[in-house]
RNA sequence: GGCGACGUAGCCAAGUGGUUAAGGCAGGGGUCUGCAAAACCCCUAUCGUCGGUUCGAUUCCGACCGUCGCCUCCA
């Protein structure tokens, strides 16, 4: 078996070929002009597991994801909350941060923003005019789709379709409808960079080519973003890049992730329904987060909820069960055991089959349960491989949240354990049973097993630790 | 209007032209336990509707119904 990825621009899944060492991946990040939302975690969460695949599969990666810490919508925000655009984009990328940190996902290899790319990004543009691909007027330099034929052909908007849908009233100057902006003049009181056409700032789309350029090269293996993007932001990148480099594809693999809906509808920033992670991420485990939202495939809608997101909790505490606390697993190269290896092969598959997080989840689950089921000679290295795939999977499960017990606390638990052992020696059900309905109630679960007693905190939504 | 996605058990969600249609949550029965908890075993789906192709379709094609999205800033 091969990895299979489904690429926007062909319309189908494809077998992954790429164009060398190491597999180079560019994500369109995100503005920070609030918190990030539910939305903005899934697909980050998505890019993290394609990642994470491609390495579990024996790739080595590149990976670059931006921030547009300039544009219409922070100079906006700033205005709102008394601040500058900078300090909006430093606020909400750290916000960012502290979110993805949580649910575990692996920083890029590179963060590029638009501010700190600003030379590179006028000079992208002068290049373009030089080639004719760019034309000027007034302060603003507009991109000529017309000059560029194969434009369309990732969104599937072409020549007259094309032009259907594209605002109506021609903005000054443009000489085609389809016509975009990589370079705005700048308005009245509005930051403002130097350039060759007058102080202004960069179009939307500019940005991610030249980043792309800059920190991958000409030529990317893959390209991914939500699906919104496709058009007229990656439309648009397609068109730059390729104009400017005369080479394609610019980027050869083009998945987008779906998306995140409340309450039926799409959840954004702009219709102000949506959740932000925060909020989430405060209320629930982040293990629980991660893993809703690897329950459905990156392609698929996904529609937020509450319920969802608490029975992802409650399937947590028998699958960090199965996981272990500190027991020493054997690698994932010494393992032997056939009904083993055949669960990690189950698992490669559904990775390759279009990084299928559902299925790979399936077959984790599976896993944990093998755990319990396995001969004493195989547990171990069943439990290995699930290792290897929460690992894969990049659940949070050994994070905690809540402050570890003191000392004292631990004897004195330890102590009322004792002392209802004794009890139930001599068969007081009564008084034992109040020992242990009372540590309940504190939120300290105890179970008795054939070597004795343990006991683990219950913390929020589901989740417990055994300390 | 143009382009596209989706409709599988009570809920969420994989998947397949023909043996038993994953997994999670919830529910039911059982084993274990003093009783629990955990764990284990068992049970719960004619795959939106109507046609077509086929020896055979939930899976392919068409129509319809329903839900959602992009075409404007958007993850």
């Amino acid at each position: 078996m091969s990895l299979r990825i489904f690429n926007t621009l062909s319309g189908r899944a494809e077998v992954f070929e790429p164009l060398g060492t190491p597999v180079r991946i560019y994500c369109c990040g995100m503005t920070p002009k609030f918190h990030p939302h539910i939305g903005h975690a899934r697909l980050f969460v998505d890019v993290d597991f394609m990642r994470r695949t491609l390495e579990h599969l024996g790739y080595e990666v590149r990976h670059v994801q931006n921030f547009t810490d300039i544009d219409d919508k922070t100079i906006l925000r700033a205005e709102e909350e008394g601040i500058t655009a900078e300090e909006v984009a430093r606020k909400y990328t750290e916000s960012y941060f502290a979110s993805m940190a949580q649910l575990a996902v692996k920083p890029a290899d590179e963060y590029p923003t638009v501010t700190g790319y600003m030379e590179r990004i006028i000079q992208f543009v002068e290049r373009l005019v030089e080639k004719g691909f760019g034309y000027v007027v007034g302060g603003d330099v507009w991109f000529s789709v017309s000059r560029f034929p194969d434009y369309g052909k990732l969104s599937g908007r072409a020549g007259d379709a094309g032009l259907i849908g594209v605002r109506k009233d021609l903005e000054p100057g443009k000489r085609d409808p389809r016509d975009f902006a990589l370079w705005k003049a700048a308005k009245p009181g509005e930051p403002s960079w130097r350039s060759p056409w007058g102080p202004g700032r960069p179009g939307w789309h500019i940005e991610c080519s030249t980043m792309v350029r800059e920190t991958l090269g000409d030529q990317i293996d893959i390209h991914c973003g939500a699906e919104d993007l496709i058009f007229p932001h990656h439309e648009n990148e397609i068109a730059q890049s390729e104009a400017l480099t005369g080479l394609e594809p610019f980027a050869k693999y083009w998945p987008h992730v779906g998306w995140v809906t409340a309450e039926g509808e799409k959840m954004s920033h702009s219709l102000w329904n949506f959740v932000t992670l925060q909020d989430v991420l405060e209320r629930f485990d982040p293990a629980a987060v991660r893993l809703f939202l690897l329950q459905t495939h990156y392609r698929s809608p996904l529609a937020f909820s509450e319920e969802g997101l608490a029975a992802s909790s409650r399937s947590l505490p028998a699958l960090r069960a199965a996981y272990g606390q500190e027991e020493n697993v054997p690698g994932v190269a010494e393992i032997s055991s056939e009904s083993a290896l055949h669960l990690l092969q189950r698992f490669d598959a559904q990775l390759e089959d279009d990084f299928n997080s559902p299925g790979a989840v399936g077959v984790m689950f599976e896993t944990a349960h093998e755990v319990n089921r396995a001969s004493d000679a195989d547990r171990d290295q069943v439990r290995a491989v699930l290792r290897r795939m929460v690992e894969v999977l990049g659940l949070p499960l050994s994070a905690r949240r809540s402050e570890p017990a003191s000392t004292e606390t631990i004897l004195l638990i330890e102590f009322l354990i004792e002392l209802r052992a004794e009890l139930r020696q001599e068969k007081q059900w009564v008084l034992a049973d109040k020992v242990r309905d009372g540590l309940k109630a504190l939120g300290i679960v105890l179970k008795d097993g054939p070597q004795g007693t343990i006991w683990e905190r219950e913390d929020r939504e589901g989740r417990s630790a055994v300390i």
